[in-house]
DNA sequence: GCTTGACTTAAAGTTCACTTTAGGTTGTAC
DNA sequence: GTACAACCTAAAGTGAACTTTAAGTCAAGC
């Protein structure tokens, strides 16, 4: 099966100009073209899409991709290069998913604390609260210099 | 503890300039200044900057931060737009964290994929190898259209 | 054969979030 | 009292990642 540039847009959810762009940063070099000119996105070019999707949704920048896709095309010699950047953005997402994991905790505790202001009707209520009235696991949110949390 | 703008920023991990800028863009509407016009960071607005810090890693935009702190400044009658923005923010969070997933799968198996080239020397030992041989979890990340992984 | 929508390019424009620059003021240390 | 680092503002500049525009080409349906 063969996609066109609009067809291979709409699979990735991105519009067809950001693949023309990627194309022009050097990011599709296994892409190959019609006799007229027209991109020609075959199946086992979506995987590389695909894969081009992962590294930027994990925060590489274009100029890493190109670099990567550039050592794909290089062919054996680059396999410890390729191996090294998989590891180090693995590491990468990593440390974002536990830091992610630290706000996630963070806007909870603002969940319960706006769900328990809402059902008082005031932020009030917390004033008289001392920190044994909070859920154990929210107390490390509460600053004692901060009336309004 | 009062701080100034270079100590603030340097306990968040930012520049100067990013406070100024934060404070021009109206998202540090609680910070007060000293007479002759210097900002003074107190203890409970380091709360706050935690609190920014939290929506700008967690995606929000400079606009929604801002939006948000106004609604803090107003009090109780915004206690229900603060708890619709906080869910909001906690359910992204948790998609991007599920996002954040499948993207290290997929790096886990390219990790796996370019450790087992690099052990055999070349990455045409996958041409031999049938679907049984790789390890069940990286399976679905196989693509049979494509030689290369 | 002609319309129409999708394709092509190069180049300019946009948005976001800072960052830098220029010119000036403040406050602590000697 | 003077040096010097850190503060101040307004405004211009930067870099990343697209997005839009303009002018033209291609291919399927009538």
């Amino acid at each position: 099966m063969i996609y066109t540039v609009g067809e291979a847009a709409k699979q990735l959810n991105v519009t067809p100009s950001t693949l023309r762009y990627y194309d022009k940063e050097g990011l599709l070099p296994f892409l190959e073209r019609s006799g007229s000119g027209i991109r020609m996105f075959r199946d086992e070019d979506m995987s590389w899409l695909k894969m081009i999707d992962c590294l930027k949704k994990t925060g590489m920048s274009i100029k890493g991709i190109k670099h990567f896709m550039d050592c794909c095309m290089e062919g054996d010699s680059t396999i410890d290069d390729r191996l090294a950047i998989m590891g180090s953005q693995r590491d990468s997402v990593v440390q974002q998913m536990q830091e992610m994991q630290e706000m996630l905790d963070m806007l909870n505790f603002k969940c319960w604390y706006y769900q328990t202001a809402k059902d008082a009707g005031t932020c009030t209520v917390f004033d008289t609260m001392a920190l044994e009235d909070f859920p154990e696991h929210y107390r490390k949110f509460i600053d004692p210099a901060k009336k309004n949390q």
